[in-house]
DNA sequence: TATGAATGAGTGTTCATTCAT
DNA sequence: AATGAATGAACACTCATTCAT
C-alpha cells in the first residue's frame, strides 16, 4: 500500500495508542479509531492489513522507540567492566521509560491483550533481549551478580521503573522526589552478589 | 423444582478463567463461557447478572484465595521484629502463588481489561493492602528499608515471584532449581537498607 | 387449572394492570409481573396460559366492569323517550369512566399492542356494542340524533370523557371544575337533530 | 464511494410504518424493517441512529406531513371570525386526515408506544398546538363556543375525524357518503355556545 | 487515495415458556 | 400449588471487513 499523506499512518497509530491508554487494549475498534482521527473508518484499512496489524503496529513503533535512544550501546562495549554495563542497562531503561511515560504501558497493554502474560515485555524482541540477556549472563558467569533467571532481573528492573512512571502520572509523588540513584540501589542491591 | 446444581457456578467460574488464561480476558464472551460448561448461554445470566458480574466474579475468587491461605497473619504481628515481618509478608505472597499458579494472572487480566495498568495487583484489595502497607511502612520508619514509595516495593515483590511462576508454568526450568530463599534474597537486598 | 390462593389470579391481573399504565402494554413481562406480584414467573402460568391470556385477562376484566356497573340497563328500557336513554348511555359511561379512571387506559392500551386502531374500545364487544348501537340507531331513526354512523358518536362519546378522566389524572382541572352537564352538553349538542 | 441510494430512508420508513400499522408499534423490531426492505439488519444504523429513533422518525415525519399541507394558516388569519377559522381548524384536519388516512393511525401507535396516553395526538407539537389551542382559547373567550378545556374540544375533533378515516379504511362505507359538512356540524353542534 | 455504503457475524441481554421437583 | 432451573429464540446494537466509486 502506498501513502500519500505521510502524516496519516502516524495520526492512526496516535489515535490508536491513546484509545489503549484511556481504556485499554481490548476497546480499541477502527471505528473509534477512525473517529478519533477524522477520516473514514475503511481509510484505516489502507495502512493498515487488518485490526491486527493496526494494534500490532502500535506495539512494534514502542519497541523502536527503545532501538531510538540508543542508550543501550553503552551495555554492549566489551571494554567497560560487566557490573557498570548492567548499570548502563538499568539507566537505559529508566532513561527511555521517563522520555517515554506511555511506552510500557502500551507495550504491556497489547502484550495482555494477546493473552500472553508475561511480566516483561522486552522478552519477545530479539535484538534487546539478546543484547540485555548477554549482559546479565556475563554478569552471571562473573560471579558480579546473583545466579537466578535472567527474566528475573529483567522484571525486577521493568516492574520497579514502570511502577515509577505510573506514579508519577498519576502524581503520587514529585518527579524529582526520587532520582536515578534510587532506583538503581534498589534494583542493584537486590541481584549484585554479595 | 429442579433441584440445583452447586457445582455449576463454579464451573461457569472455572471456564471463564480458563478463557482468561488461555485467551485473554478480552476475548471472554458468554457465548463461549457456555459452550465450555456444556450450558446454554442465557443460563450464564442465572448465575451471574450480567458480563461484568461474571469476570469480577472471577476476579474476587483470586482475591478470597488469598485471604483463604491466610499466611500474612505473620506479618501483622506486632511481637515479631519488622524486618521478620517483612520476610513473611514476602514468603506469604511466594507460598500463595506457587499453590495458586494462575491467580496472579488472572488477577492482572481482569485488571488490564478494565483499562488499569497497575502493576502491582494487590493494591486495590484494602484488607491486604493495608496490612502490606503498613509493615512496609513501619519498616521503612524504622530504617531498616530504603525510604522508597511502598508501591514499588510491593510491584517487585509481585514481578518477581509472578514471574517465577509463569516460568515454572512454561517449563523453562524445574520447580526446585530455586526455592524462596533465592528470591527472598533478590527482593530483600534490594530493599534493605544497609 | 385449579387455584389454591383465591387473591393471586387478581393480585397477578393488578400487577400487570399497574405496570401497563405506567409503561405501556408493551412494556408488560412475565418477569416484571411476578416481581411485581412477589412470587415466581412461572407460577403465572399456572394462572394464565401464556402472556396473551395475561394481557387479555386484563382487558376482559375491565370490560366485565362496566357490565358490573349496570347503569346501562337504563338505556334499553322501551318505555322511556329515546332521548332520555341515549343520555342515559352517556352518563353510564361517564359514571363508569370516573368510577374506574383507569379503565379506559387500560382497554386503549391492551387494543394498540395488538395493532387495532378503533377510537372506541367498546367496540367489539358484544354485549355493549349491541345495547348501544342499538340505542342509537333508534335514535336516528327517530329523527333524534344525526344520520351518522353510529361509529363517530360512540368514538365521540368515548374519547370527551376518556380525555376527561385523563385530565383529572394529570390534575389539569379539579375534578368539581366540570359536571356531567358540561360533557353532555358537549356531546349532545353535537348529535342532535336540530 | 458507492453511491447513496436516496431512497433507502424513506423505504425504510416506509417498511416501519407498515409494520406499525398491520402489528402496532410495539411490534417493530430492526429484523421485521430490514427484512421487508430488503437489506441486512445492520444497515438500518446507517441511517438511524438506534430503533428509537427509527421509530421517532416515522413519527415526526407524519407530524411533517402537516405543516407540508398548511392548511391550518387560515385559522391564524386574525381578520376573520373567530368561529371561520374555528372551522378552518377542523377543515384542515379533515383535509389532512383525508390525504394522509395511516398519518392519525402511526401518530397514535408512537405515542401508545411510549406509554403516554393522551387521545390527542397533536397535543406535544408545539407548532401546531399553539396555533389550535389559541384559536379555540379565543373562540371561548369571545363567547363562540362553550367554556371546556381546550383538550376536551381538541380530542373530539380528531376522534370523530379519525374514526371516520378508519371507518373508510375498512369499508364500513363509501368515501362519498359523507361529506366535510357531516363531522363540522356534528363538531361544531358540541362545541358552540347557543 | 479516500470514502460511504453495505454486510454478516458477533455481542450482551431479555424473555416466554417448559420441566422436574 | 408453587418454584427454581433451564433453554432457545429473539432483540438491539457493534464491529471488522469488503466493495464500488
Amino acid at each position: 500500500m502506498r501513502k500519500k499523506d505521510e502524516t496519516k499512518e502516524p495520526r492512526i497509530l496516535d489515535a490508536t495508542a491513546e484509545i489503549i491508554l484511556k481504556e485499554g487494549a481490548a476497546a480499541v475498534s477502527t471505528v473509534k479509531v477512525a473517529k478519533h482521527v477524522g477520516i473514514s473508518q475503511s481509510n484505516v484499512y489502507l495502512y493498515f492489513k487488518d485490526k491486527d496489524d493496526l494494534i500490532m503496529s502500535v506495539y512494534r513503533r514502542e519497541l523502536n522507540k527503545i532501538d531510538a535512544t540508543g542508550d543501550l550501546e553503552l551495555a554492549t562495549d566489551q571494554s567497560i567492566p560487566v557490573a557498570k554495563r548492567v548499570r548502563g542497562y538499568i539507566k537505559a531503561v529508566y532513561d527511555f521509560a521517563l522520555a517515554n511515560p506511555d511506552s510500557l504501558t502500551l507495550i504491556q497493554q497489547v502484550k495482555f491483550l494477546l493473552g500472553q502474560h508475561d511480566t516483561n515485555p522486552f522478552e519477545d524482541y530479539p535484538e534487546h533481549e539478546n543484547v540485555v540477556i548477554s549482559v546479565l549472563q556475563e554478569a552471571i558467569d562473573a560471579g558480579v551478580i546473583k545466579p537466578v533467571p535472567v527474566s528475573l532481573l529483567m522484571s525486577m528492573v521493568f516492574s520497579v521503573i514502570h511502577t515509577h512512571t505510573l506514579n508519577l502520572q498519576k502524581n503520587r509523588y514529585a518527579s524529582n522526589d526520587y532520582d536515578f540513584e534510587t532506583f538503581y540501589s534498589l534494583i542493584w542491591g537486590g541481584m549484585k552478589q554479595e
